[in-house]
DNA sequence: AACATTATCATTGCATGCAATCATATGCCT
DNA sequence: AGGCATATGATTGCATGCAATGATAATGTT
């Protein structure tokens, strides 16, 4: 028996289709979305594009005039320092409720599975780009799995939300000599993460709620602060 | 010249007058939404009924199916406590920000006068249920002071998704001896808020971060377990 | 009679047409 | 020429028709 045929709606497909373009950086802030252009290049009717971008706004995404439409919403570094605080706000109260209601073996072992893989991906020689995108993913599941574990729908669509953000970090850093050191400093980084989350599974496992949810808001305000330095360094002007 | 004639699209309109249907009870948890009915009942057509249901999806007060439409998602006390941690934690994370970064003089004024104006009512004699309903108001009013100087507009979002459910609550509550204590009781439970609220502003002015966050956590919790104590009584089975 | 299968119907998902509104360009007056 | 009013065009907001899907009733089979 086929368990369940993944069905989707054209403004589900769409919505992620819009979300990923702006998060890759193909829509930029500043962008308007012309629900007729993005529907002929998307190969739909205006219907879901409205669908989709209405979700989008809701998610804090895009800007939306009344009969002006909308455009991909701009953020400045306040902004993206808002984002983060709610992120580790709630990433830590979710550590918290599962350290404190006791976490279940089957996501202990994926978390383990977890922190095993990234391991031999840390700590193993020749660092590349590639495995750095293996390891971003790597990361992304281990907080996932948090937020699964904690099983709280409300604090898992803010999470979302303050997470799904336009690219402004991830643009290549300058084309001057910094180039070969940092590869080794996102390495030295991505360690110290890795080191963040072997503590905060152990402090789960431990039942050591307001340790576990300490850690975590270190653990993404960490991210926070490095964000804040490679824009400051790209922007000096603000 | 007219500031701006506040323009607001049918999808928008609709958004409100449903979600008041669903927070007022006239809408009960499990009830089906379809949208013919809902536009005949409303006057308009089904493109903004539908599009209103899809942000009241968005905010997590409705169950979708993919062609089956949406529903008004049942609540569980569980999902209700969700509700009320996300709350605590996010009004908490904006009491401290306020404190750490200082709070605008106008902005305490307006604190300071809904503190004045909440001690003439709770403190005066003859409680009724329509003074009841005015502290409700100024209680928002207190709330939304504080989330607006936080000036996070995830915080803002996650908050209002996180404080907009079916009145569990506001039932009446039963309808036996008890009914003549219970108005005494809620005057009390509201005379300690409002001297939570008290403390709050003073740690607020006095910049105290981790005071703020702590007393507001605080009080957002026991209207919690308030919640908690009221739908166990109602509800013995669960 | 119970179950499976088919047929009927209601409701959704989507496309599209039209009117209302905003942005831009043109003409007018001082 | 500069500022204001008007007109044109583009884009949104909304209504509605139609096909696809799910729910339900009717039918047939064992």
């Amino acid at each position: 028996m086929p368990k369940s045929k993944t069905v989707l709606t054209r403004a589900q497909t769409t919505t992620e289709r819009v979300r990923q373009m702006i998060v890759s950086g193909e829509l930029q802030p500043g962008d308007r979305l012309q629900a007729q252009m993005l529907a002929d290049r998307l190969g739909v009717s205006r219907t879901p594009v409205n669908d989709a971008l209405a979700v989008l706004h809701k998610e804090g995404l895009l800007d939306y005039g009344v009969n002006r439409g909308y455009g991909v919403r701009r953020f400045d570094l306040c902004t993206l320092l808002d984002a983060f605080d709610v992120r580790l706000t709630l990433e830590g109260l979710a550590c918290r409720l599962i350290a404190e209601r006791g976490v279940r073996a089957e996501t202990v072992a994926q978390l383990r599975s977890n922190l095993g893989r990234s391991e031999d991906l840390l700590f193993a020689p020749n660092w590349s780009s590639e495995k750095h995108a293996r390891w971003r993913q790597l990361n992304l599941e281990f907080h996932d799995l948090l937020l699964e574990e904690a099983n709280n729908s409300y604090l898992t669509s803010g999470v979302a939300s303050a997470r799904s953000l336009p690219p402004i970090l991830d643009r290549t850093h300058g084309s001057d000599a910094t180039d070969e050191i940092w590869p080794l400093l996102e390495l030295k980084f991505s360690q110290d993460a890795w080191r963040d989350h072997v503590r905060i599974v152990e402090a789960i496992e431990l039942g050591q709620g307001s340790r576990a949810e300490n850690m975590m808001k270190e653990h993404v305000f960490s991210s926070r602060e490095k964000a804040r330095r490679i824009i400051q360094q790209l922007l000096p002007s603000g």
